[in-house]
DNA sequence: CCTACTATGTTGCTCATGACAACATTTGCC
DNA sequence: GGCAAATGTTGTCATGAGCAACATAGTAGG
């Protein structure tokens, strides 16, 4: 019997759902080294074999927040590029400056999502990071039809679009580069991008 | 006295380099997440504790990693580029295809050396990062100066550069690009850079 | 030489965490 | 209603980081 007053069925409702959010949290405040489950366990007031129940191991749940910063940023990008204009170069723009904010923004997160190195299950993260990838790649073929871009692989192009657009959050993210640095970055990579593989006049 | 057969003196010698050495193997096998100061110990042969009186705590001794990459980045481009061309666009080449190579070869080490968030003490690192920077900002002044390349800040140049160079490597590094697509990356990557940035005819 | 003094290692703790097992309570389905 | 699968809980273990007190080895003056 749950009591009246600390309000605590046995059964959370959805502990995954919170442990997710929690753990986001602490990633956020704390980075992906400090995040403890028994730390979320606490927070959310669930005993600290709890988690396990939803994630095998850690790596588990960390799995599934880069998975879901990867749906995330295809969400973000996707709604930015359907505000932008038809313009080519528009388009590149906005999606440009939608990702480098929201890498800089989720900076943890951003990390936890690209270093999925030395697992072997990672496939659901690849996966998952293959939407905003295609997104781009789709921007390009745009692109292309509109004859403002060379012809060629849209997806080699895109992948080097947004490798550029990733290695600048991650200078700025690392401190390398100071913050207020980045949307001029941003804007000059993304220009040189245009000027770079635009079809030989 | 130490003991003739174990051949263990007191003092190790240079257990500051030992341990160095091997974390960087470690890393190289194991990740960073695995890494364990007691692992190290026991390899080297010396107590538990023993590590502390060269690091003050595990991360310092991530740090020093991280820095010391950045010098071996560092050395490693310098030696490409003294053996290069003149030409601009050779020596640009040549030092993307040498800093792709050892992105990948070192991708754990890599990630310590851009991941230094959330640390406040990775001065350290951030200025072991300058020198690679610089260089190839010089590499950016020559080619301006041979008139390949557009006037303009020089660093942001650069950085642009090796921000792509970076994010191609990270990719690969994440298993989002199949790793025998990095060549052919990076020489699109460079191509489009030359054009990008050349000036306006 | 011999005596501090400092650097470097060692032993022995404490604490936190991840992982696991055995048990408890719900929930839902037949 | 009753049984099986989900979901939580308590208890335990192994491991590692960090700290403190102690031991040993170089080293620098006197």
């Amino acid at each position: 019997m749950p009591d009246a007053t600390t309000e605590r069925p046995y059964h959370h409702g959805n502990l995954r759902t919170a442990l997710l959010d929690a753990a986001e949290r602490s990633l956020r405040e704390h980075g992906a080294d400090r995040l403890a489950l028994r730390d979320l366990a606490r927070e959310i007031g669930v005993s600290h074999a709890a988690p396990r129940r939803h994630f095998p191991d850690r790596q588990a749940l960390l799995d599934a927040l880069a998975e879901a910063g990867f749906a995330r940023l295809d969400a973000v990008l996707r709604s930015a590029l359907a505000g932008a204009d038809d313009d080519f170069a528009a388009r590149v723009r906005a999606a440009a400056v939608v990702y480098a904010r929201f890498a800089t923004e989720n900076a943890a997160l951003l990390e936890l999502m690209y270093t999925s190195k030395h697992r072997a299950g990672a496939t659901r993260i690849v996966a998952a990071a293959e939407a905003p990838m295609r997104l781009l790649a789709e921007v390009i073929t745009e692109g292309q039809a509109q004859g403002a871009l060379e012809p060629g692989d849209p997806e080699r192009i895109g992948i080097i679009l947004f490798a550029t657009l990733q290695g600048i959050a991650s200078l700025v993210n690392g401190n390398f580069v100071p913050p207020d640095r980045l949307d001029g970055l941003v804007e000059t990579a993304v220009e040189q991008f245009l000027r770079g593989a635009r079809p030989a006049s």
